[in-house]
DNA sequence: GTTTATGATTAAGCACGCTTAACGATTAAG
DNA sequence: CTTAATCGTTAAGCGTGCTTAATCATAAAC
C-alpha cells in the first residue's frame, strides 16, 4: 500500500498543482465578491444540490438551524438566496438561488474556466487525443467510484 | 468561447468533479481542525512558500500588516507557528512552521491523497499506462505555461 | 383535543478577523 | 547626527459567525 505507487503519484502530482491554482482563484473572488467562506458554502450547496431547507443547509455545514438561518438571512438581504414557505410543510422554508446568486457562482465557475481554456490552448495538437481519453476514463472511473462509496460531508 | 472546444470541456469535468470532493474534504478539516480560512491560508503559504515576514502574509492574504500580525500572533500562540527574529533585519520576523504545524497540514493532505489513492487502487490495470502518460504531459504542460504567466496572487 | 416533535427564527454573548490610527524599533538617506 | 522610510505590534471599533436558550408555528402522535 504504501508501496511507490506510480500511477497513484502521478494523479497526485496534477491534483497538487490544480488545488493550489483553485485556492488561489478561490481566495480571489471570495475577496472581488467579499462573500465569506460559509456563505459561499451555503451558495454552493444549492447551487449544486438544488432546493432546500434551512436545517439541511445547518447539516451539511456542521453548524446549528440557528447559525444557518442567520447565514441564509444575509444572503436573502443580499438578493443572492430566495427564502419562501414550502407548500407541503409550512414549517418549512425551501431555499433556492435568486438569478443574481446563480449569476455570481456561475462568474466564478467561469474563472477557473478561463485558467482551463487557456491552458488548453497552449497543448500541443497532436497529445490532446490521448489525454482526452485518459481523463475520460479517469472521470468516468471517479464518479462511478463516488456514486459507491458515500461522500465524507459531515458523517453526524 | 462557446466553440465546441472537446479538449478544454474534458478537462472540465475531471476539475468539476475534483474540485468538488477538495472542497468537501478542505471543508471537513477546517472543521476538524478548527481553524479558521484566514490561518489556514497562512499556515499553507508557509507550508509551500517556507520562511517569510509578517508583511509577505498580509500581502499574500490581500490584508494589512495589522491584520497579519494578529492572524500570526493568534497560530504563534497554538504552537503551529515560529515567530524569531530576522537575522539580517532585526525590525523583521522570520515565520515558519513548527513541526506541530507542518504535521497538521500534512495531515490534510494525506486526507486528499488517501482519496487519490482509493480512487487510483480501483482503477484497471489495463488502462493505467496510458492514463498516466497523459497525465504527466499535462502536468508538465501546466507547469511551464504557469511559470510563464504569473499566477493571479496578489501581484507580488 | 392534548401532547410531543419538528422547522425556523430571534436575542444575548463570545470569538475572530478586518480596518484605521498610533506607536516603538531598526535601518537607510540626508 | 538628524530625518525619513520600513517592519511589526497594539488599541479601539465594527461586522460576521458561532453558540445556547427561548419562542412561535406547524405537523405528527396519542
Amino acid at each position: 500500500m504504501s508501496s511507490p505507487e506510480p500511477f497513484a503519484q502521478v494523479i497526485q502530482a496534477w491534483a497538487e498543482l490544480f488545488m493550489r491554482r483553485s485556492m488561489a482563484d478561490f481566495r480571489k473572488f471570495m475577496a472581488e465578491t467579499g462573500l465569506s467562506f460559509a456563505q459561499m458554502n451555503v451558495l454552493m450547496r444549492l447551487y449544486h444540490g438544488g432546493h432546500c431547507g434551512v436545517s439541511d443547509v445547518g447539516t451539511q455545514l456542521g453548524v446549528t438551524n440557528a447559525a444557518a438561518s442567520q447565514v441564509v438571512d444575509r444572503l436573502v438581504q443580499m438578493g443572492l438566496v430566495a427564502r419562501r414557505e414550502d407548500p407541503d410543510d409550512r414549517r418549512a422554508k425551501r431555499l433556492t438561488l435568486t438569478p443574481a446568486g446563480r449569476e455570481l457562482i456561475d462568474r466564478g465557475i467561469a474563472a477557473r474556466r478561463k485558467w482551463i481554456e487557456d491552458l488548453a490552448a497552449s497543448f500541443p495538437d497532436d497529445k490532446r487525443q490521448r489525454v482526452m481519453e485518459a481523463l475520460t476514463m479517469l472521470t468516468e472511473a471517479a464518479r462511478e467510484w463516488e456514486s459507491r462509496s458515500p461522500s465524507p460531508s459531515k458523517g453526524a
